[in-house]
RNA sequence: GCGAGGGUGGCGGAACUGGCAUACGCGCCGGACUUAGGAUCCGGUGGGGAAACCCGUGCGGGUUCGACUCCCGCCUCUCGCACCA
């Protein structure tokens, strides 16, 4: 053993250990339950950062301690190496993203494995590798055969700066979730995924998974499921037009004064008289203006409108009303116009208040005695819409219903005189995928211009895949300008139509990169299959992941996208389970020495690897896992990466000393304090670990360190302590635990070596110390026998002299005994 | 506005299903060893008070023998969503 406590040395000699002897390849105890512990899949950047070094201290925590408790533990790990970052530097620099990735990969790599990560590095894989991306063309193709996967002309997002399309997901407040960009509108063909049409199987998935309160909340509403009524409002003097809406308010109809139409609703121009068409056309055009400007979602401004001269009749007071466009009215959503009723939609209050139109109250709360207008009217004073559900007047044969009753009525009625539907919409919108990059997956997708006129595209024959990226010249074609690249490559993208045999094009675009993080977790099953994506068996025996840990910035984007893919691969027969993750962890952010979040921006990064160069993997990890629970945000903090520097000094000095007198000894001995206490820690760190509270597993294992330095007793005792304590330590300080254990000698492959198990005789204490209150308020403390009954605890706490003091010449009216815990005695006055 | 999660010493944070608030670590104070110590070890450390004691978990109420924990009403912070009809 030697003399000081030098990480340096200790840690790369059993790194190397641990990869010679292939100790973490998954599959090897096939009788063994199984536990699949992932992190989400990184893109390779050059270094690891903190983020990371959390991410991952976390899930070999997790791989560590389940291997020591009898799991086949899969604990891959792979990179996410398409993307705009390395083809966006590619652009900068000049460097082929194919060359600058790999040594990116091989310099992430490295640091993973001196943070000590028990990673199964044989299953291995790169997004960008042909080997993997051919499945992504392979899944789209078996998506475009049923329909999930179609061609569409869509109004999106475009980054002006990134050059490309951006999913709903990927723009945030109107800006590039990339780089910032204001995004702008355009009008392009695209490849489309119709997740849409999970919407309800991945809500109800929702209930049967074990994942944080927040995520859940934020996919529910994302996905935005709301139930309503489609109802038709006739156009007066145009027979058989009529504005359809949709509302989940029908109990409101009767207090319908207008109808809100979104500016572009195709009806509004055909409609329309003459002499205002050139007036709705200019606000029309101003609205989408302002769209691009404010950008998508984004707080919208002042409500504006127009009166269209068109007049629609209500259908249920028959009174003729106005329609308007208004910018609040989204095109996109339900209809596309909606039935305002001002006196109980707070929006549709405003645009009345301001534009002067009528407002009937037809819905009064519950509590309210008088059913007339003027009463309801009180609300008006207090300048806003009475939204909650109420009871119905004003409202004709629906007068006097509570308004969950007249929603159903109402509906019903529509229905029966064919005006009207149950409807739901989603805010959830399919997921286009078509990217005019580079640096991904190409489309699996044929244009020829004989047997395909419409451009409909022809898909690559399976036989044909992959469809493998061409080498380029990285200055001619990553301009960042212009066209895809791809287009720009003349001897890739003209081929052979696979049908007629007559010249064509490939499509040029790539898939969105979120197509890769959807399905990898079922690939490193059975990375190097040339057949299927992976095989039936691996997926029976491995998934779900039963824990993933990620960041929470993921909750909508990738873990919505790669639970649609599961269910698909699930439909498609690939797999047995519809939810790909049991357990998510979504782990706090890590904050620099200004409490900021750490990022390059702000010059607040701590590198892994400068910790791991000055104090080792261990203190790195300890002090990641110590800082702050593994959900909430954690403060980086210099002093406390000292101390947990120290605190492994401690063990490591505390091993070394006792050596000499526990060499020979064996593990054992007399039940004394430090026995008693050693097998209680055994269970509340496993129990800690069990519910991933590792600060506080941590801190058992100071306590118990601490105790066993002032141990003067049985050096049995003392054997057994060390050797439970470097165990219970191993799963977040995998080196050091290894090097103490050789010291004492311990036998055994240490990192598959049994979790140990208390002695249950020994963690149960024969006598207790106990608390003694009078009227709620600590008063004492004494010592009672664990076999001691009520009485005997009662009478033993009443002698105790501080509290006969304050019992002194009081009526004691009542005594709480709570075994194990307190006695409270309750006195009058 | 809607949704989720927080508010406990100087700091990070403990406290299982209501039962000794502040475990563990950091910092700070004092001491030992030392030429020296930013190494290591020992002791102390919520506030007030000479003491007995009193007060203390964002604020105000409530339930209870007993509340950081449960209930009601607020304040405040962080994150996410936000004209979704």
């Amino acid at each position: 053993m030697q003399e000081k406590y030098d990480p340096k040395s200790i840690e790369p000699r059993w790194q190397e250990h641990w990869a010679k002897r292939d100790l973490f390849r998954a599959g090897n105890r096939r009788d063994a339950p199984k536990k699949y512990v992932l992190a989400m899949l990184p893109y390779p950047s050059g270094e690891m950062h903190m983020g990371h070094a959390r991410v991952y201290s976390i899930t070999d925590v997790l791989a560590r301690y389940s291997r020591k408790r009898g799991f086949d533990v899969f604990h891959p790990f792979g990179w996410d190496s398409f993307g705009l970052p390395a083809e966006n530097a590619a652009i900068k620099e000049g460097v082929h993203p194919a060359v600058r990735t790999p040594k990116n990969i091989a310099s992430f790599k490295a640091d993973v494995i001196s943070l000590g990560i028990s990673v199964d590095w044989s299953t291995e894989i790169s997004t960008s590798d042909p080997e993997y991306y051919r499945w992504n063309q392979w899944f789209f193709l078996r998506m475009l055969e049923r329909g999930l996967c179609y061609r569409r002309r869509a109004r999106v997002n475009f980054c002006p700066s990134c050059n490309t399309v951006l999913a709903n997901e990927q723009v945030e407040e109107g800006k590039c979730w990339r780089c910032g960009s204001t995004v702008i509108e355009r009008e392009i063909p695209e490849w489309a995924f119709r997740i849409t049409a999970y919407a309800d199987r991945l809500l109800e998935g929702l209930n049967k998974i074990d994942w944080p309160e927040r995520v859940v909340a934020m996919q529910r509403n994302w996905i935005g499921r709301s139930d309503g009524l489609e109802i038709d409002f006739a156009v007066s003097g145009r027979k058989g037009k009529a504005f359809r809406v949709f509302t989940t308010r029908a109990d409101t109809i009767h207090g319908a004064t207008y109808v809100a139409a979104a500016p572009d609703h195709p009806l509004v121009m055909e409609l329309a008289p003459e002499e205002k068409k050139a007036e709705i056309a200019a606000f029309a055009e101003k609205v989408r203006r302002a769209a691009k400007e404010v950008g998508e979602g984004a707080q919208a401004a002042e409500k504006e409108g127009l009166d269209t001269g068109i007049r629609v009749r209500n259908p249920f007071t028959k009174k003729q009303i106005p329609v308007w466009v208004a910018n609040f009215v989204l095109s996109g959503y339900g209809t596309g116009a909606v039935m305002s009723v001002p006196a109980h939609d707070q929006r549709d209050y405003e645009f009345a208040v301001k534009y002067g139109l009528p407002i009937e109250w037809v819905i009064r709360p519950a509590d309210e005695d008088e059913v007339t207008q003027a009463a309801a009217r009180k609300l008006a004073e207090q300048n806003k819409a009475f939204t909650e559900y109420g009871f119905l007047f004003d409202s004709g044969e629906f007068s006097g219903m509570p308004s969950e009753q007249a929603r159903l009525a109402i509906a019903a009625e529509a229905q029966r005189r064919g005006i009207g539907r149950p409807a739901v919409n989603y805010h959830l919108r399919d997921w286009g995928v078509s990217r005019q990059r580079y640096w991904g997956t190409p489309i699996p997708i044929i244009y020829c211009d004989r047997c395909d006129p419409d451009h409909r595209g022809i898909p690559v024959p399976d036989r044909d895949l992959p469809v493998v990226l061409p080498d380029i010249d990285v200055k001619e074609v990553l301009t960042g300008k212009g066209e895809p690249p791809l287009a720009k490559v003349a001897s890739w993208v003209n081929i052979k139509c696979p049908n007629c045999g007559g010249p064509a094009r490939r499509e040029a675009e790539t898939m969105d990169t979120f197509v890769d993080s959807s399905w990898y977790f079922a690939r490193y099953l059975d990375p190097h299959n040339d057949r299927e994506p992976f095989s039936r068996a691996q997926a029976d025996r491995f998934l779900p992941i039963d824990v993933y840990v990620g960041g929470p910035e993921h909750a909508v984007l990738h873990l919505l996208y790669f639970r649609f893919w599961t269910m698909m691969m699930e439909e498609l027969g690939l797999c047995g389970i519809s939810e790909p993750a049991q357990k998510l962890v979504t782990q706090g952010i890590v904050k620099g020495r200004d409490g900021e979040k750490m990022s390059k921006s702000k010059g607040n990064v701590v590198p892994p690897r400068e910790i791991i160069e000055r104090y080792g993997a261990d203190t790195a990890r300890l002090f990641i896992l110590f800082a702050a629970p593994a959900e909430k945000d954690m403060d980086w903090s210099d002093e406390q990466v000292e101390g947990q520097h120290r605190f492994l000094g401690r063990v490591f000095r505390l091993v070394q000393g006792a050596l000499p007198k526990v060499r020979d000894a064996r593990a054992g001995g007399p039940p004394d304090e430090l026995r008693r206490r050693t097998h209680k820690t055994i269970l509340r760190v496993t129990q800690q670990l069990e519910r991933l509270q590792f600060n506080t597993a941590i801190s058992s294992l100071m306590e118990l360190s601490n105790a066993a330095a002032d141990y003067q007793g049985d050096p049995g005792v003392l054997r057994e302590c060390l050797e439970i304590l470097v165990q219970l330590l191993s799963p977040m300080a995998p080196h050091i635990a290894e090097e103490l254990w050789e010291a004492l000698g311990g036998k055994g492959e240490f990192s598959l070596l049994q979790w140990p198990q208390a002695d249950p005789a020994l963690v149960v204490d024969d006598a207790y110390s106990i608390a003694v209150q009078v009227n709620g308020k600590l008063r004492g403390e004494v010592q009672v026998a664990a076999t001691a009954g009520e009485a005997e605890i009662r009478e033993i706490a009443a002698q105790d002299p501080k509290v006969a003091g304050w019992l002194h010449g009081k009526t004691v009216k009542k005594v709480v005994v709570v075994p194990r815990r307190l006695v409270n005695f309750v006195i009058a006055g």
